[in-house]
RNA sequence: CGGGGCGUAGCGCAGCCUGGUAGCGCGCCUGCUUUGGGAGCAGGAUGUCGGAGGUUCAAAUCCUCUCGCCCCGACCA
């Protein structure tokens, strides 16, 4: 591409309402530009790395057995009615009406219109497994979209939809699934991890995220230093630590007064003890009812293991006015004796430890509490969000360490959860109607972009992996004069000809201007033509991963440069780099 | 949905408090010079001051309503 006749709108300062690296790079770029919140426009350099990201997806796919068909992105209500989502879904579904005033949605993710493909025509398990995906937009209605193409509301994704006819059929499929992420992610040049995750509301009964490892990342996740266990900390199990042994004074609870004292870190400072000797107590409506969750002072509740102990399907945290009712003190005192609802321990309290709780009244405290006489009727559970430092699950000797990540795929097993309800049946070969075995596997194409993007830059701009960047090598051209752009042209035209993608900066443009840009745009190689270098037949090549320092630059002789360029990017894809 | 902030030229911003001819930088156009890290000089074009209503002789500026956008939280494949 000459970069004089291509659409590569770049800005010398980032759009106010940019903040993270990779929405203000592809903006300055020229990669991206916004229509309406979490709504952009692809503009060439952007499309370009994006259906990039989409082939390697779609080889790995076909490789692993799976089939491309594409959905509607307007679905009819019945098929969500039918599902029970279209009631449970909310806000972010974003619905509208037809001429005729019959109800749709656009889909934010499509199980219900699979689900009715296969029903319709596959019958027997003679006719499985099948595994059916797409690469389309979606919508979801996001309360608040934000950073650009890392959480857009329309973003486009590829769902991939598995059916099988046994429990161990559909496992297979999963792990199928599971490798072709892994290739597809490496392939993308990106770091990465595979973590256990919560199931979220597309339900089911086991699901790995694949995160890739950015300090901007929206998502904790902890792994194991010592085994290979490695878990989204909303998910992550937490082994209960060794008991101390402590034996619990005799006597009942005494009271301490802590007028004013409500945080733990007040009532520690206060009391002269650590935070592991508090517990606090969060009251939380389970589906309106509520119920109270006790850990360590220096613990935090984790909601999503709440909401499954509780048995619920939505657990939020009490305000001033519920907690008050309900407990008869104030937020910073409630505590866990003679409550008249549900109460759920942490395992990491000691049942036959003491501790210091809230009295249930204001401007106090009870010491000497001890679970296993005093909280005799709570459940003991695992209630607590991981955190670096903690014992591994899986493992004796290992301990967490802690990241971040960007969630880029996610695969879920997800049984009958929808085939059942939605009768997508087969016949078995023992002759009984069975419902299909399915699982789902998504993997935000666009995200990727961004992600990779995160994960890869610096100062002067993107640094692209080889196999998402727009084109492989810019070709910088310094002076106009005939040498210069002569020998240019044929490189451009050599490469070409060899299969490599050329951005040639031809534009009338001084040699400061053009070396921002490239740095900007992010291609993993830039070449450098010159009259100083030339006149030793020689040209420059840059590395973009070195930095944005004019050092670091190796002479290549024109003589021999295409293949040995070409050699350079082909070695890159190869590599994964 | 709660809290905060912002809408003025393509982009970044000032002007608003204290009402009186709409400005700066970058970019864009023309010319000359320049040409290995976002050039210099000279000249030039570009605005429904987000929208509606109100107050006033007069509104970017004050008042009311409204729309849009961003950030933090809540929420979230």
């Amino acid at each position: 591409m000459r970069y004089s006749r291509a659409f590569i709108p770049t800005l010398r300062e980032a759009p106010a309402d940019a903040e993270v690296v990779s929405h203000v790079y592809m903006v300055r770029g020229g990669y991206l530009r916004k229509v309406a919140a979490g709504i952009y426009d692809l503009l060439p350099l952007g499309w370009r790395v994006v259906r990039k990201i989409e082939e390697i997806v779609r080889q790995e796919m076909d490789r692993a057995g799976a089939q491309e068909i594409l959905m509607p992105a307007a679905i009819p209500a019945e098929l969500w009615q039918e599902s029970g989502r279209w009631q449970k879904y909310g806000a972010e579904l974003l619905r509208f009406k037809d001429r005729k005033g019959a109800d749709f949605c656009i889909g934010p993710t499509h199980e219900e219109v699979v689900v009715d493909i296969v029903r319709r025509d596959i019958k027997s398990y003679r006719q499985l497994p099948h595994n059916l995906y797409q690469i389309q937009a979606k919508f979801r209605d996001e309360p608040r979209p934000r950073a650009g193409l890392m959480r857009g509301r329309e973003f486009i994704m590829k769902d991939a939809y598995s059916f099988d006819a046994s429990d161990d059929g559909a496992k297979a499929t999963y792990q199928a699934m599971y490798d072709a992420y892994a290739r597809i992610f490496k392939r993308c040049g990106l770091e990465f991890r595979a973590v256990e995750a919560d199931t979220g509301n597309i339900g089911g009964s086991m699901s790995h995220e694949f995160q890739v490892l950015a300090e901007t990342g929206e998502d904790a996740i902890v792994a194991c230093d010592s085994c290979n266990y490695a878990a989204n900390v909303e998910q992550a199990e937490v082994r209960r630590a060794a008991a101390s042994g402590a034996t619990a004074p005799a006597g009942a609870p005494e009271e301490l007064a802590t007028p004013g004292k409500r945080s733990i870190a007040e009532v520690t400072a206060f009391l002269g003890k650590p935070a592991t000797a508090l517990l606090k107590t969060l009251v939380y409506l389970a589906d309106g009812k509520p119920v109270a969750a006790v850990v360590r002072g220096d613990h935090e509740v984790n909601e999503i293991k709440l909401r499954k102990a509780a048995g619920a399907t939505e657990v939020v945290l009490a305000g001033e006015k519920t907690v008050a009712t309900e407990t008869g003190a104030p937020v910073g005192y409630v505590g866990p004796l003679g409550l008249k609802f549900p109460v759920f321990v942490d395992l990491d309290v000691e049942w036959g430890g003491s501790y210091v709780v809230g009295a249930g009244k204001v401007d106090a405290h009870l010491g000497g509490v001890v679970p296993a006489r005093d909280l005799a009727g709570a459940r003991q559970v695992d209630l607590r969000v991981a955190a670096a430092g903690d014992p591994c699950p899986r493992c004796s000797s290992g301990k967490f360490q802690a990241f971040k990540g960007i969630e880029v795929g996610h695969v879920f097993f997800l049984g009958t959860r929808y085939s059942a309800p939605m009768r997508c049946e087969f016949l078995d070969a023992d002759g009984q109607t069975k419902p299909m075995v399915m699982g789902c596997y998504g993997i935000g194409i666009t995200r990727i972009a961004a992600a990779a993007i995160e994960q890869n830059h610096d100062e002067g701009g993107i640094v692209w992996p080889m196999a998402l960047a727009p084109y492989h090598i810019a070709l910088l051209p310094l002076q106009k004069d005939g040498d210069v752009a002569a020998v240019a042209e044929a490189l451009y035209a050599e490469l070409t000809a060899l299969g490599v993608e050329v951005l040639l900066d031809d534009r009338d443009e001084r040699p400061g201007v053009k070396f921002k840009d490239a740095e900007l745009l992010g291609m993993p190689l830039r070449v450098a033509i010159g009259k100083k270098t030339l006149a030793e037949g020689k040209l420059e090549l840059k590395v973009r991963k070195g930095g944005a320092a004019s050092k670091d630059v190796e002479l290549l002789p024109v003589e021999g440069a295409a293949a040995a360029l070409a050699a350079r990017v082909k070695a890159a894809l190869a590599a994964g780099q």
